[in-house]
RNA sequence: GGACCAUUAGCUCAGCUGGAUAGAGCGCUGCCCUCCGAAGGCAGAGGCCAGAGGUUCGAAUCCUCUAUGGUCCGCCA
């Protein structure tokens, strides 16, 4: 139940009835009309834009139309009074059975909140798809979050969801972890051993030289790449996505499909991939104009084979084709791209760090080309993640030397901070992560202020089931009370919006509202005791009492199940 | 030279795809809390929404230009 939606519908049938009576001009489009919480509470419980849309289109003045339709309104039963206001606004006041009737719903309705405006399309997310090369790290884990949480969302919201993971197992990088991994294994074998440029030094991978070492024995060793790159580059990669499945997993990070470049190659699908641009006219042999301003050192004109990228809205075409003939790594992603319109999507995101912002137009123009503009695909950038430590940078890893990893995050403060902490800024925008202050138990602190309100309600319960009092019939008569109910009947119009906006970051905003308010009522119970909800000598208030902060609780738990935080039952 | 993202209170950031007097936390100021459910509470000050144009009933929000910061820019993924 979406109160928003419902009070929608009322005033589009009183404006059907207008049309009829002759008051208003047929054939208007109403497209436009919104209900909306105002900003000011003065103004009422809701509002309505709808006679400033349709003035014009109707020749009318608004506040005319706005008073003709106010009585139309106010003669519904929910309703309290409608009153014109401003340029043409409609405010609405709801009568006070409105918001009983909502925590009732949040109680019994396990699926308030929830959507169908997914329709039960099929959506893939694309998220982290770091190279196999190493342990994830801290701009992985604020991906991986991101895309897990959004994932849930438009689960939530009626979404047929696959998380997938596309391994980059196909280019030069996993010849040099192969390499790496070959140095190890004669470390393993007692070998001096020297990590040149261009290797990967760090030391994840020293057990798996030993793995190779058990399994092959001394089989690669003096040997030349001919003999062992092609079997390490397997080995290894398969050690490292066992690494990025458990730190994931450590996360709380389950993906449906991973999927393998290196599964595209030989098997015809990227020339298919590009036969099918081929066939749009969309390939062609060119050389690029060089790029303006200053030069790489090494430029030289080259032809190419190219893709007509322009013609779907990027800036230059792109090169699919070195000029040895073999592939660029956008030959692959465009032919996985085309696997996932292929499998039937009706729409794609792809989650990708803010680093490869310049790759966002070009593979945007390869879906449009090969989907005929029929697949959507929203790609999300995450921004950068600065980690702190009670206000200084924070840069040591126990783990990789000189990075970060997931795992000395989730070790430091745990899986359920490490998410809610990382959703507490939009995706494009930069994320300062401060170890103590995540962990810190304070009103600053959203994590612990959502929890804590959790906890609290909890508690409560908890009391009241050793009185021996059960919940009853939601009663509501203070001020603080109806706020509460007030925000809880925002979340199925914030989750539809941050569904629609692919912003999970919405749904931690709104939970420490949420939290925020509860809170405030809460604390108003420490001056006047008849707002606290457990009165022991007087249960039947009290049952009347504990509705609302079930009906919190519910809506937290949702919401921080989007989010795949698990609530706190009590604080430690 | 170009692309993308950002620019909102002293600081860190939200802001409902265009609505009314722009919000929160921190910090600041004042009051309360040492009997109550206080890992505190209440209230207040603080803004030219980077700047300039434009679109319309109406702009922090959409468009154009400018400034500042970040990310990136042909055979690395």
């Amino acid at each position: 139940m979406n109160l928003f939606a419902r009070m929608r519908d009322d005033i589009l049938a009183a404006l059907a009835d207008m049309q009829a009576a002759g008051e208003l001009p047929g054939g208007l489009d109403t497209a436009n009309v919104t209900v909306e919480p105002p900003r000011d509470p003065a103004h009422g419980d809701m509002a309505t834009n709808a006679a400033m849309v349709l003035a014009k289109p109707a020749g009318m003045k608004p506040r005319d139309i706005a008073a003709a339709l106010s009585p139309r309104l106010a003669a519904l039963d929910h309703v309290a009074g409608a009153e014109v206001a401003g340029p043409g606004f409609l405010n609405l006041r709801l009568a006070d059975s409105v918001w009983a009737d909502v925590i009732a719903t949040v109680i019994e309705d396990r699926d308030f909140g929830r959507s169908d405006m997914g329709a039960g399309q099929r959506v893939n997310v694309e998220y982290v798809s770091a190279n196999p090369t190493g342990p994830l790290h801290v701009g992985h884990t604020r991906g991986a979050v991101f895309g897990d949480a959004l994932a849930n969302l438009l689960d939530y919201t009626g979404w047929d969801v696959t998380r997938e993971y596309y391994i980059n197992d196909g280019g030069a990088q996993v010849d040099v972890l192969a390499r790496s991994v070959y140095l190890r294994y004669l470390e393993a074998h007692g070998q001096e051993v020297a990590f040149a440029d261009g290797t990967y030094p760090g030391d994840y991978l020293v057990a798996v030289g030993e793995a190779l070492k058990e399994k092959v024995g001394d089989a690669y060793v003096d040997k030349g790449e001919d003999v062992w790159l092609e079997q390490i580059r397997d080995f290894a990669t398969d050690a490292m996505m066992d690494l990025i499945r458990a730190d994931l997993a450590a996360l709380g990070v389950e993906m449906d499909k991973f999927y393998s470049e290196k599964s595209l190659y030989g098997t015809g699908r990227i020339e298919a991939a590009l036969d099918t641009l081929d066939g749009k006219g969309l390939i062609y042999v060119g050389t690029l104009e060089p790029p303006k301003g200053k030069l790489p050192d090494d430029w030289e004109a080259r032809e190419q084979t190219l893709f007509r990228s322009t013609d779907h809205g990027d800036d230059v075409d792109r090169p699919v084709k070195k000029s040895d003939g073999s592939w660029t790594y956008f030959a692959p992603d465009i032919a996985y791209h085309y696997d996932k319109i292929d499998r039937g999507f009706d729409a794609l995101i792809d989650v990708f760090g803010a680093d490869h912002g310049g790759y966002v137009k070009r593979m945007k123009a390869a879906v449009s080309a090969l989907s005929d503009g029929q697949v959507p695909l929203d790609i999300k950038l995450c921004q950068l993640v600065k980690l702190w430590k009670n206000g200084e940078p924070f840069t040591m890893s126990k783990r990789a030397g000189n990075f970060i990893t997931l795992r000395d995050v989730v070790d430091e403060v745990g899986p359920d901070v490490t998410r809610f902490t990382m959703l507490t800024r939009k995706n494009d925008a930069p994320l300062d992560f401060d170890f103590a202050k995540a962990v810190e138990q304070s009103k600053d602190n959203p994590v612990f202020y959502v929890q804590y309100a959790h906890a609290r309600i909890r508690s409560v319960e908890r009391k009241a089931d050793a009185l021996e009092i059960a919940m009853g019939p939601p009663q509501l008569s203070d001020p603080a009370e109806f706020d509460v109910a007030r925000k809880l009947a925002e979340w199925p119009r914030l989750v539809e919006i941050a569904a629609k906006n692919h912003e999970p970051h919405r749904i931690a905003f709104y939970l420490y509202d949420l939290a925020s308010s509860f809170h405030s009522l809460w604390n108003k119970g420490n001056d006047d005791p008849s707002l606290r909800i457990i009165q022991e000598d007087h249960p039947h208030v009290t049952a009347g009492k504990l509705a609302l902060p079930r009906a919190v609780a519910t809506v937290l738990t949702a919401g921080l199940g989007i989010l795949g935080v698990t609530p706190l039952e009590e604080l430690r």
